[in-house]
DNA sequence: TCATACAGGACTAAACTGGTCCCCAATCGA
DNA sequence: TCGATTGGGGACCAGTTTAGTCCTGTATGA
């Protein structure tokens, strides 16, 4: 499936509904409530993404979370990373990956670069895209037009 | 993360190495050897290639498992939906994906496309590509240059 | 000073994943 | 025709991960 955590799709609803109204900060009620989730994982999510440093949250009366930056600088890879750590198709795509059987494997090379364009097509996805209710129309072409699969510059 | 599952490593391993070597047949067996990995796991594995159609095999003495196609035709998508299913980064994205959350959620369409955008990356990576064990160098441009967000055709 | 709201972390239940094992079916060669 | 070889299918188990809950503490502001 290479599918994302159900938490770090959470995480973009709320990153998005946050983005919306960007105004006044946001309380981990109210965002359940906007999104329709349970409370508590919301709450857990929120905190997720202060420690990234994705929202910054105020206490006391009034407090609540809201964006560290704009929309538009914080993208798809950021919120996913947040949530599930570095993307990474495999356990070596990552830095400082440890498989014993990189000998015998004769594909990791090849899976990293994959990785790689993965990632950097995630890196164009911005929060405002994602929180556009207007869906991104056919002749917008966003920056992803030249992922190559050859080796790091 | 936006991780494979092992399964998945191990079924990119495989069907590389039966690339490599696409005349015989090789016994599950054999490659478990090759690949250092444990015999019931890879064969496992063979198993659910075949059933998606990506290795054929043939029962006997002298039997073992082949492409069903020239590894030119086999993509990472192929391999990867053959372990984990349909390759598709949240519920919403799969065809008759069921989230009831769709009305609040706000961000579904856009991760189809980003999904989709994925997709179509995965579908451009050929099991010739991964088995090559001399990786793709920097002049080479498989043919990604342009993935782009916008709605499908 | 009190209600509000986030911070942190412990805890649990359920699901998934990886891995093993066993018995059956097909094929080939002696 | 028999037996060795090799895949097919499925049951089963254990460890890990995930999602979700709850509780106690602490900062803020009216």
């Amino acid at each position: 499936m290479l599918k994302l955590s159900r938490l770090t799709d959470y995480a973009a609803v709320v990153m998005a509904q946050i983005a919306r109204h960007p105004e006044q900060p946001h309380a981990a009620a109210e965002l359940a409530e906007a999104v329709q989730l349970p409370h508590p994982t919301v709450s857990k999510t929120l905190k997720m993404l202060v420690r990234a440093g994705l929202l910054e949250s105020r206490r006391g009366a009034q407090g609540g979370y809201s964006l560290a930056r704009p929309a538009s600088r914080i993208t798809a890879s950021d919120i996913i990373s947040a949530i599930e750590g570095p993307v990474a198709m495999t356990e070596c795509s990552q830095a400082g990956g440890d498989c014993d059987l990189a000998a015998t494997c004769g594909v990791a090379d090849n899976w990293q670069r994959v990785s790689l364009a993965i990632r950097t097509l995630l890196d164009s996805v911005t929060l405002a895209h994602l929180a556009d209710t207007n869906p991104i129309k056919l002749p917008v072409q966003l920056p992803i037009q030249s992922v190559s699969l050859a080796a790091e510059a």
